[in-house]
DNA sequence: CAATTTCAGATGACGTTGTCACCTGAACGA
DNA sequence: TCGTTCAGGTGACAACGTCATCTGAAATTG
């Protein structure tokens, strides 16, 4: 019925969903392998057989984050419906999305771990390529880089910010979605 | 010779250095009760005196170096020998040198405590006034608050992308510095 | 000055957690 | 059919945050 292989499986993907959920509602802290194990339906030594220690967990918890954000990235580039300023608005607000409806997921996208600090870099790396591209079609390929490394830091200083509660409205009297239009005009302008 | 209150005073102070100590070597996860309390010559139980637990303490220690920064900036605001460009930029490079030096300090200042959520805020908000006295010399009361949420989101990005490992050289052909320097070319321009 | 209160600090204890060594049983290959 | 592999379970351990309780000296009060 359900070979060793496919089971083996089902409960890596029960741990990863597990992880999450408990990321999502309370934060690093709460997730414990014991209360991870306890949602997956296995015991509390059962995530070293498909994880090396905590933290490898919640780098794969991270690193399929960061999957996910680039798929939508990807799908923002290929769009023919959209124009080079729309797509980079939407991809900026698309970071910006993560951060408020998942701050603690946003956080640990941006955390560097003490075990493989390259692990989750590495996972970012697709979703940047296709940023990238998309600030090629704005600015030409020659200042791409140059200007996606300022529009990708500023958007995750935008939004590390708020989720930090670094950046209210009283405060600045602005909002995360006008810093990004004032970034977005400042490059459409000179590229 | 050494009063209640002094002794109480000097212990606080021992508690606090020896957590920055041990979070500058090891970052947060280093962090504990037991060996702060040994470095501070006192017992495991004693910080409990000072602080109602440890996030209190570990909220102290940034609330500190908010403080640190927030002198810095009150001194370049102050300087008469630098333009107000230069000392915008002082300023920017001031917080990226903060998050190199001492990357777990920094990543501490913008992490959002469970206990008090706005203990560190408040302790920031100095460096914020500073900062945003020295924008207002560059783009004007008007745009002052608007121009540095700005600037203080987008070094903050840069700073916490590099400290996190995602803002290499080799995959965005850039620098933390560069970046600085076009933003500050930017608002000069704009303003 | 003596009695009392206050409070920094020490210590024992408890529950929780990450992790490891060891065991079990079922799926697999020979 | 028989050994092997390996996901999973379980007991155990050290480390940790935290609390209740105790102690002694400084501060206060009469």
């Amino acid at each position: 019925m359900v070979s060793r292989e496919e089971s083996a499986a089902s409960t890596r993907r029960a741990l990863l969903d597990a992880a999450a959920a408990l990321l999502g509602a309370g934060g690093v802290e709460a997730v414990t392998l014991r209360e991870v194990g306890a949602r997956a339906g296995v015991s509390r030594g059962a995530p070293y057989r498909h994880f090396a220690d905590k933290e490898s967990l919640l780098t794969a918890v991270a690193s399929e984050a960061w999957e996910r954000v680039g798929a939508d990235v990807s799908a923002l580039r290929s769009s023919s419906e959209l124009s080079a300023p729309e797509k980079l608005r939407a991809a900026l607000s698309g970071l910006i999305a993560v951060g408020r409806e998942q701050p603690h997921l946003y956080r640990l996208m941006f955390t560097q771990p003490s075990g493989d600090p390259t692990a989750v870099v590495r996972a970012a790396g697709r979703s940047q390529d296709e940023f990238l591209a998309i600030v090629a079609e704005l600015v030409g390929e020659k200042d791409a880089r140059r200007y996606g490394a300022l529009l990708m830091t500023s958007a995750h200083g935008v939004t590390s910010m708020e989720v930090s509660g670094h950046l209210t409205t009283e405060k600045w009297g602005t909002s995360a979605e006008e810093l990004v239009e004032m970034l977005v005009g400042l490059v459409a302008a000179e590229g």
